[in-house]
DNA sequence: ATTCGTAATGTTAACGCTAACATTAATCTG
DNA sequence: CAGATTAATGTTAGCGTTAACATTACGAAT
């Protein structure tokens, strides 16, 4: 409305220098603190510069450094508690360092985050951080674009061993960890609530969860175990469908691959009339904001959100700014969080 | 590592066309599937384009167009359980409308927040969505970006009447509600835990509760009215102060800012060896994911989140795209949720 | 065939900035 | 004070793309 160049009323190098009748480059090093520049010289352009608004043009100095100091961040479900914790983490680090970041959402559609991809891609963002709806299928497309040289850093949910980096949490001990302590308990009749196991968590949490079985001595029954989504109505869906089991044929036990779908069974067990842990003792994964709350409040695995968040972040820039920084699986600990549901006093 | 020039492994439209002996203009239109294109070349080109990996490069289109397809989203804390769901449906209709989001937490600090701004003018984003963390003290700031012509859109936490749109709730009346309704239940020793007045929502919601005594003829008891940041810290050192008066000085209902803010407090009131609503009648605002999980659920006002974040991205992008769009405000309908923590049966 | 009209393709310049080289002004040195 | 340094400033070209104009090709109409 008050500017004449198609620039958006944004004030361009050359106005300036031409403002003052010295040439851009004269102006670019005075604003961008190069030496070789007078002071006095320095002072009048910066001055002028600041009364004139100008604001240096990123869009335009990315074209010629190749460089745009951005970041993406590909995420299967922003409104569980634990992923605004992540990027909490990761906003921190990425702007301590300069750096923005675009944050997508995925809703755990792995075309959605393919399609997500593509545009930080085209955007020329300086790297990207994935927690994938997708990791144990079919990896070509990751091995692509790690293959194009985008660096790129997995974290929660990694593909391994296909030359990126990932920062985690050990889901496989943790979730031993807790089913052993559900075992060490006395229960004998243990189900699993599973997620889809073409995600790393999904699978490791149930390969943690058969290996206490195992080490136990005790047996995995088909009829306990089921695979649903990541979310409270998947819980609810899973738990409702092991409660159609005859009552002398339903476990004694719950183990559930995350915290929203604990939730989501001990609504479906309260629905059917029956308490937690006096009929059904659950455990669940995450530490969700809620976890405490629980009307019996669920026993847990706390992740360090916020670290894995601040790793992820800090192990890409150095991806980004040293080529040479080498491939990292990083296990953050995660903490056993005893709380009533599983029947511990 | 397998690239010789500087654009990191990425495949130039010059390149295409070298490839395939034709200029780059004709594969420029080819890919952008503009007219006055042999259908033939344009399938040559298309094929080799595929091939070669080449991805556009919307840092130089956006060079060209000064329009970048980013927006930037400034919150005050992305952990706060609202602002999640806001960012869900902002990220969801950008997306839509292929625009990418830049997400920046600002920690509910003004100067972080207007470093973030200038990071994401620099970067030439077509607009920005703000929730401020000081909306009442100083306006200048935002006086300026908005003569600057960028188009900048509030929520949630709005600055009035400096021409730019707002989508929020309607605080005022939802605060004189809930506190009317606290009211009629027969408390008439109310007193109110505010969050900083230099924020709208600080201030339009103490204003509401105001309101609501005023109109039954109760007095306002200053001593009564603590103000403090929007966390659950604050609402635990907030209630712990007014915990401090004589027992015949406290007063026997409390209306929290928000949800966080009562939840702090009732930790204060459960610590005290009080219990709510029997010792204190306590409601919130926000409708946090945990206000129905909590020992006394809390009747808190609820916030249509999601809808909030649509609108505001829809508002948004509308005006980027017809700078005729009217400024508007908007006041979606928030909901009464009635629990226990008020003494409703 | 010649001319014309349009479809297909090409060339140039510009977006805002900076690296690299070129020039000019200021400062030394003996 | 001439000649040599060095500091300060300027000029050119290019990052990848597209708008605008210029040229060429080709089938249709005479």
């Amino acid at each position: 409305m008050k500017n004449k160049k198609g620039n958006n009323g944004n004030v361009t190098l050359k106005e300036v220098a031409d403002a003052l009748g010295v040439s851009t480059m004269t102006v670019s090093r005075a604003i961008n603190n190069k030496p070789n520049v007078d002071e006095k010289t320095r002072e009048r352009i910066l001055k002028t510069a600041n009364e004139m608004g100008y604001t240096p043009n990123l869009v335009a100095k990315s074209l010629v450094s190749s460089k745009t100091y951005s970041i993406g961040v590909v995420i299967p479900e922003i409104s569980h508690s634990f992923f605004p914790e992540v990027v909490k983490g990761i906003e921190e680090i990425a702007n301590k360092e300069h750096y923005q970041i675009f944050l997508t959402n995925t809703s755990e559609d792995f075309e959605k985050e393919k399609k997500s991809i593509e545009a930080l891609r085209a955007k020329r963002v300086d790297g990207i951080l994935v927690s994938s709806s997708q990791t144990e299928e079919d990896f070509s497309y990751y091995e692509k674009i790690i293959d194009s040289g985008l660096p790129l850093v997995f974290f929660d949910r990694c593909i391994g061993n296909i030359g990126a980096s990932c920062i985690g949490v050990n889901d496989f001990a943790a979730s031993q960890q807790i089913t052993e302590h559900l075992i060490n308990r006395g229960y004998k009749k243990i189900g699993y609530l599973s997620g889809p196991k073409k995600v790393s968590i999904g699978k490791e949490r149930f390969d943690g969860f058969v290996a206490a079985l195992n080490k136990h001595g005790l047996d995995l029954n088909e009829k306990w175990v089921t695979e649903n989504g990541y979310n409270e109505k998947d819980g609810y869906h899973a738990m409702s469908t092991l409660l159609k089991l005859p009552e002398n044929e339903r476990p004694r036990a719950i183990v559930a691959v995350n915290d929203p779908v604990a939730i989501g069974a001990m609504e479906a067990i309260r629905e059917a009339g029956m308490k937690v842990p006096d009929d059904f003792a659950i455990v669940g994964f995450s530490d969700d904001i809620r976890a405490e709350l629980m009307p019996s409040p669920l026993t847990t695995v706390h992740q360090p959100a916020y670290e894995v968040g601040k790793k992820a972040a800090s192990k890409l820039i150095k991806t980004i700014e040293d080529n040479t920084e080498p491939i990292e699986s990083v296990q953050l600990i995660t903490k056993l969080i005893i709380r009533k549901s599983c029947g511990s006093s």
